[in-house]
DNA sequence: TGGCAAAGGCTTTTT
DNA sequence: GCCTTTGCCA
């Protein structure tokens, strides 16, 4: 507070932020808590401040910088770099921080220096095990369930012993018999998970007073960044961090909390000043980012939700044009439309397609948008599920060398004992860990001692033998450059040649992503020149290297995306599709208000991340595990400014689809189309005051269908339409039970019941914001329909 | 033991 | 609809 003021700024560093933004970066001891509304110059800010303190004489060493991606860290310390010429500051992920001090320290947890990072699908794994092998009756839940109930007992601080389940949960009492064994093999693997690496670290500074205070005076100055999104081990974390010197300061925004799945505490940011004495507050609420229109929207938007701090959002950018509402047939005429839209910007000059972002709540949603933009050749890039990284081509390689690594690591042996194949089969390898289990030995050493085990047949040991040997000549080459190690492993393992020798197209493109880690070695080697140990350093990158990582801004691409991953990133032009009930708010999150309220804040981060041009859109059937469905909007929908949109229903789509008329049955009712045909006199829309819909946009049994499918493909036409009920007697029932409606005065509710009909039909309705069930007489009511 | 075909299940979001 | 797991046969 005291010298944070502008004169003590002699190199003129802060004097092109705002005021507010110059308050927080000039910002040098105590702790700091920055509220930070998207657009907001915010990372801005935070080099800038990461900068001053430099200036100030605090040594690189001594600041620490959190974020959640590599990709933030990535661009924070460019951004440093260029300001100051200065290099040293820690910045990176929780995650691998931890892990980088984990390694320091890693006997204090039970583990060795080279442990392993057991990705998320290599955790799945042990624990899948670890139930097989205790016959867990998992009937009514799921190993994923059990993982999250794990994962989330982790992130809590909870370890295995401590673990006490919920009364009679049945997941709960799962968890509670099968975690300590999930936690004794992960030791026994000499290796960890994305959890473990907090939580490891949160216990070593619970216990080891003289460490904490040790690294609490190294890492004098702590920044972290998305504070909102900290849960409660990573609180742990920098709380202890911040004990003698309580220089810690956060970022971050409330209303941009979205990861309360993976148990992030929305109450770490909302009660920071409440932990800390004497916290410094410094809000950013001007918006350089966005248009008034779409900021408007998302203010609008989050406006609905309760458990927040309020903030007003503003910006002087000039207006523009109205955010854009679709709705569109199908899913697939969504693609198309959006494809085409962005074609013709392109094609006029006016955007080009690194402009143009897509983002949808769930992975699956991305494929018709592949599919309708590779049809108009519009490049684009997708940052999701399958990476590099997950192939598995890649993870056997790196599953040879984490094997190399770390001998006990039992999984990665099991990966690839017999990949390429060596004769050893199912039968063998149970007879191997079992002896392995007996003698409380790793996989390996049992594997050296194959000879000895009766249940094993000579020939087999002899092929056991010989992989352990071929291992044995890898371990020699592992000292050196990391690309020698891996050739080795390429070589010895017989991998590149079983790769080579094949004729499959499929495996010809695996030896080429081999070929790519290999040069991915090559680079790495080139940037650890030094690097002693340089494959653990390669194979803990590549475990903790996320999805998002991988987005080139470079690249003139449409850029394809969940709105998870969006977070942190701007566009000039957006478009958010599928909003869609069940979607958007996902169908897991939609009774749980707590849920919801964070389902909206994702639909907040997605507005703002557009800069110019926003398009919310969403179908009114979509296909869904091959089945075609009619949709509901979503309520949210219902929850943007009306004065700020402008509504459409594109024209062209039906009328395509009329023009097809091979099929008879598409005709049946078809003098109730129900908002969908392509006569001009609707185009008044919205006509419904305090709505941007018409009643014809909720018609529950539309007798017009559409199909999903191209148009060419006449086979899927045939067969009968499930997932549609029969048409009901012409005039739709607005409100039926189970349905969503909006109210002006309490918000977004539920249909319990119905009674009566005509004037004096009757609903009953719980609302979300609770209040108990209220009635309404459906006539008279300002009840607006989001019908389920 | 290994390869192939059929059946089953699955879908949030990520370090 | 697509991917993974299971089961059967050579």
């Amino acid at each position: 507070m005291e010298d944070s003021l502008p004169n003590s700024d002699p190199a003129g560093l802060l004097a092109s932020l705002t005021s507010a933004q110059r308050e927080a970066a000039a910002h040098i001891d105590g702790p700091l808590l920055i509220l930070a509304g998207p657009g907001s110059g915010k990372t801005r800010v935070v080099t800038h401040r990461v900068a001053n303190l430099l200036l100030h004489g605090v040594a690189p060493g001594q600041i620490l910088a959190l974020t959640f991606t590599n990709k933030a860290a990535d661009e924070m310390r460019q951004r440093v770099e260029r300001l100051t010429q200065c290099r040293g500051v820690w910045m990176g992920t929780f995650h691998s921080f931890c892990a980088r001090l984990l390694r320091q320290y890693a006997t204090l947890v039970g583990l060795h220096e080279n442990y392993s990072i057991y990705d998320a699908d290599d955790s799945r794994r042990v624990l899948k095990e670890v139930l097989h092998s205790r016959a867990e009756p998992i009937t009514h839940t799921s190993p994923e369930a059990i993982a999250s109930a794990i994962s989330w007992a982790k992130n809590s601080l909870v370890t295995a012993d401590q673990y006490v389940p919920r009364a009679n949960s049945t997941v709960g009492a799962i968890v509670a018999r099968v975690y300590p064994e999930y936690q004794q093999r992960l030791i026994a693997s000499n290796a960890c998970d994305f959890d473990d690496l907090l939580l490891h670290v949160a216990t070593l500074l619970r216990e080891q007073e003289e460490l904490r205070a040790q690294l609490d005076a190294r890492y004098r100055y702590i920044l972290v960044d998305e504070y909102q999104d900290t849960n409660l081990a990573q609180y742990a974390i920098v709380r202890a961090l911040s004990i003698d010197h309580p220089n810690l300061a956060v970022t971050g925004d409330p209303d941009q909390s979205i990861y309360g799945w993976r148990g992030a505490n929305l109450s770490n940011i909302l009660e920071f000043e409440k932990d800390f004495t004497r916290v410094a507050v410094v809000r950013l609420e001007q918006n350089f980012r966005s248009t008034p229109n779409i900021l408007q929207v998302a203010d609008h938007l989050i406006s609905f939700n309760v458990r927040r701090k309020p903030k007003r959002l503003f910006t002087d950018n000039p207006p523009a044009s109205p955010v854009r509402l679709v709705v569109y047939p199908t899913g697939s005429d969504e693609a198309d439309g959006i494809a085409q839209r962005i074609a013709e910007e392109v094609l006029a000059g006016r955007r080009r397609p690194g402009d143009c972002a897509v983002f949808y709540r769930v992975n699956a949603l991305s494929r018709p948008i592949e599919h309708a933009l590779r049809l108009q050749g519009i490049p684009y890039q997708i940052v999701n599920g399958l990476e590099f990284y997950q192939r598995k081509e890649i993870k056997d390689v790196l599953a040879y060398l984490h094997l190399v690594n770390n001998p006990q690591n039992d999984l990665a042996l099991l990966r690839i004992i017999n990949t390429p194949a060596r004769g050893i089969g199912k039968t063998t390898l149970e007879r191997l860990t079992s002896y392995a289990r007996r003698k409380r030995i790793c996989l390996l050493d049992a594997a050296r001692q194959s000879g000895l085990v009766q249940a094993i047949p000579k020939r087999t040991a002899t092929q056991i033998a010989k992989f352990v040997a071929a291992l044995d000549r890898m371990s020699l080459h592992a000292g050196g450059p990391l690309q020698e190690t891996m050739v080795a492993v390429l070589r010895e393992s017989g991998y590149r040649d079983w790769l080579a020798e094949s004729d499959s197209e499929e495996d010809q493109e695996r030896l080429a992503n081999v070929e790519e880690l290999l040069t991915a070695a090559e680079e790495f080697d080139r940037q650890h020149p030094e690097a002693e140990q340089a494959l653990e350093l390669f194979l803990e990158q590549a475990a903790l290297v996320a999805d998002t990582d991988a987005l080139e801004t470079e690249q003139d691409r449409v850029t394809l995306m969940t709105l998870h991953a969006a977070k942190g990133l701007e566009f000039p032009v957006v478009f958010i599709v599928a909003a869609e009930h069940g979607l958007l708010p996902h169908e897991r999150s939609s009774e749980d208000p707590e849920k919801i309220e964070e389902e909206r804040r994702l639909l907040f981060v997605g507005i703002t991340r557009a800069k110019q041009e926003l398009q919310l859109s969403c179908a009114q059937y979509r296909a869904f595990r091959g089945e075609r469905r009619p949709t509901i909007p979503s309520q949210f929908l219902m929850e943007l400014p009306r004065e700020e949109l402008s509504y459409s229903e594109p024209v062209g789509y039906p009328s395509e689809l009329d023009a097809d008329d091979d099929f008879d049955d598409r005709r049946d009712d078809g003098d109730d189309l129900g908002g969908l045909d392509d006569s001009d006199d609707r185009d008044e829309r919205p006509r419904r005051r305090g709505s941007v819909w018409s009643d014809e946009d909720f018609v529950q049994d539309s007798p017009v269908e559409y199909d999903e499918d191209d148009s060419q493909d006449g086979e899927s036409r045939r067969g009968n339409r499930s997932g549609h009920a029969a048409p009901s007697s012409g005039r739709v029932q607005l409100f039926v039970p189970g349905m969503m409606v909006w109210h002006p005065d309490y918000g977004t509710g539920m249909v319990l019941s119905v009674s009566g009909s005509g004037l004096k039909r009757k609903a009953q309705i719980e609302f979300v914001q609770g209040g108990g069930t209220k009635s309404f007489l459906v006539a008279h009511s300002p009840l607006e329909p989001v019908p389920e």
